[in-house]
DNA sequence: CGAGAGCCAT
């Protein structure tokens, strides 16, 4: 029967372009003796998979005749490289629309920050299945809006694992990982998506220990890690700041086999750079055959927390000869070495010739790593003329740089002001008035100074106290400012002595480094 | 035999 030679034709066609082997299944189309619809269907989505958009667009174009799977592949693959206007026409033009080809158009809208479009087009369609009402929370997760993905969610009638895994992804975004923790606890059958966006969740909410312990525990259950799992894995122990954790990771990494995947050695160069080992960071990044702009960021944002300003320099030239383009990040890693070393007019430098050379728009993280730079250095009027000229509004972040400032390099109005803002913003930070109680205590204010207080007393604001703590044999040991309650003080002391004793003799560090780096 | 969803690095 020919028809069944058609559909073993196609089978084969398909395996091919799944499996990495797309110009195999074109050699094979182009033999086939009758090709039909679902033929020319599979060429497109090859094509889309082998991320030949409009090599697809060619086929679409040349088929006898399209039925609407071929519309949806041709408008799903655009909106995947985010051609959506594009695929809105197409929507717009064909004959017959199904929910996929709804569906397909909420993502796309999703994708692009249209969520209202998004959102029309959701309350529009004729039916929704699962897949629909996944797109549109993810979407709304997506853009940030977190209360109408979770009234959607509650909404959905039939929750499956996507979505729950996706409302995981909100919450944690939101800094929920509590409310996370739970719908998590909730998935009858977790699967390794899920798993993932919860080590994902603690991993970037600072929560490195529950992170690593949700780990463990996948392990224990028989679930392998994939590269992503153990990105968010090196991300707890870079929050950690554990080198053991870290190293042990390493090892996991090079167990399961992903050590040649960029974005895990991008993330090992990281952790090693939070871990305190820059040395390691260099070797990872030394192992990558061809460093993305997110190694070369990475390396130079390593270099610049450790104070190694000429490293990050020289990795930034060195860059540039690789032929890879700098974007926002390696300006704001730069801004960083700049912060690091205090070098105030090299960073006004590097930030206006990202903008002139490189053509790059600043973001708010580039504002605020330059007012800090400037506050540090003690240049808080030229801060605050940078906050009130940039395009814009200053959030608390920025406002505390200068109010930290003010203190150090007394500036008695401009402290005033900035604490003003940030009580604007935040009600309840107890921060801003603790500082600027303290500029006053450091002008001889007094008065000011029990004004603020009563302030505090009225508001009923607290003063939160900001302690550390480090583990020690499992037990934890809290430390306080002036603390000096621990029952070692002395010894602490002692070390602490010897470790700053250290830190001076460690001058000639960059000696050091060159000794051992490869 | 063909079309839509969740998790990942600076």
């Amino acid at each position: 029967m020919p028809h069944r030679d058609t559909v073993s034709w196609n089978s084969i066609i398909t395996g091919y372009w799944k499996n990495g082997c797309f110009d195999e299944s074109k050699r094979l189309f182009g033999l086939m003796p009758t090709k039909n619809v679902v033929s020319w269907n599979s060429m497109i989505a090859g094509c889309i998979e082998d991320e030949r958009i409009d090599e697809a667009w060619q086929y679409f174009q040349a088929m006898p005749q399209r039925n609407t799977a071929s519309w949806n592949a041709m408008i799903s693959g655009l909106v995947r490289y985010d051609r959506v206007e594009e695929a809105s026409r197409l929507f717009e033009e064909m004959p017959r629309r199904n929910v996929i080809s709804y569906t397909a158009m909420v993502d796309g809208y999703a994708k692009i920050g249209e969520i209202e479009q998004a959102r029309a087009l959701f309350n529009c369609m004729p039916q929704k299945n699962v897949v629909s009402w996944t797109v549109m929370i993810s979407g709304y997760v997506e853009n940030g809006k977190f209360d109408e993905a979770e009234n959607l969610f509650e909404q959905m009638p039939d929750k499956n694992i996507v979505a729950m895994t996706a409302m995981i992804t909100g919450y944690c975004k939101e800094g929920k990982t509590d409310k996370a923790k739970i719908l998590f606890d909730q998935i009858p059958c977790r699967d390794l998506a899920s798993w993932n966006a919860m080590i994902t969740g603690y991993a970037q909410n600072g929560s490195g220990e529950e992170a690593l312990k949700l780990h463990s525990q996948m392990l224990k259950m028989g679930m392998q890690p994939d590269h992503s799992t153990l990105i968010s894995v090196l991300t707890a122990c870079s929050s950690l700041a554990s080198l053991q954790e870290g190293r042990k990771t390493h090892v996991l990494v090079l167990k399961s086999g992903y050590e040649s995947r960029i974005s895990i050695c991008n993330a090992l160069i990281t952790m090693y750079c939070k871990c305190g080992s820059i040395l390691d960071s260099e070797l990872a990044f030394r192992q990558i055959d061809h460093p993305d702009v997110v190694s070369w960021n990475a390396m130079i944002a390593a270099f610049a927390r450790h104070g190694f300003y000429d490293r990050a320099l020289a990795s930034f030239g060195e860059m540039r000869s690789n032929r890879v383009e700098p974007d926002g990040i390696t300006f704001l890693s730069l801004l960083s070495a700049c912060g690091h070393a205090g070098k105030v007019h090299e960073s006004l430098n590097w930030f206006n010739s990202m903008i002139e050379s490189y053509k790059i728009v600043p973001r708010p993280e580039h504002f605020a790593c330059l007012v800090d730079i400037l506050s540090r250095g003690g240049q808080v009027e030229k801060a605050y003329k940078i906050i009130q000229e940039m395009p814009f509004e200053a959030d608390c972040g920025i406002w505390g740089a200068l109010l930290a400032a003010c203190h150090v390099h007394l500036n008695v109005k401009l402290g005033e002001l900035a604490a003003k803002k940030i009580v604007e913003l935040e009600p309840q930070n107890s921060g801003a008035y603790v500082v600027l109680s303290n500029i006053y205590a450091a002008a001889g204010m007094w008065g000011e100074v029990t004004r603020v207080r009563g302030l505090m007393r009225e508001q009923g604001v607290k003063k939160q106290p900001a302690y550390s703590w480090m583990e020690i044999d499992n037990k934890v040991h809290f430390f306080l400012g002036d603390d000096a309650s621990h029952p070692e003080i002395h010894r602490i002391r002692l070390e602490l002595k010897g470790m700053k004793l250290q830190m001076i003799a460690d001058d000639d560090i960059e000696e050091v480094f060159s000794a051992c780096s490869c």
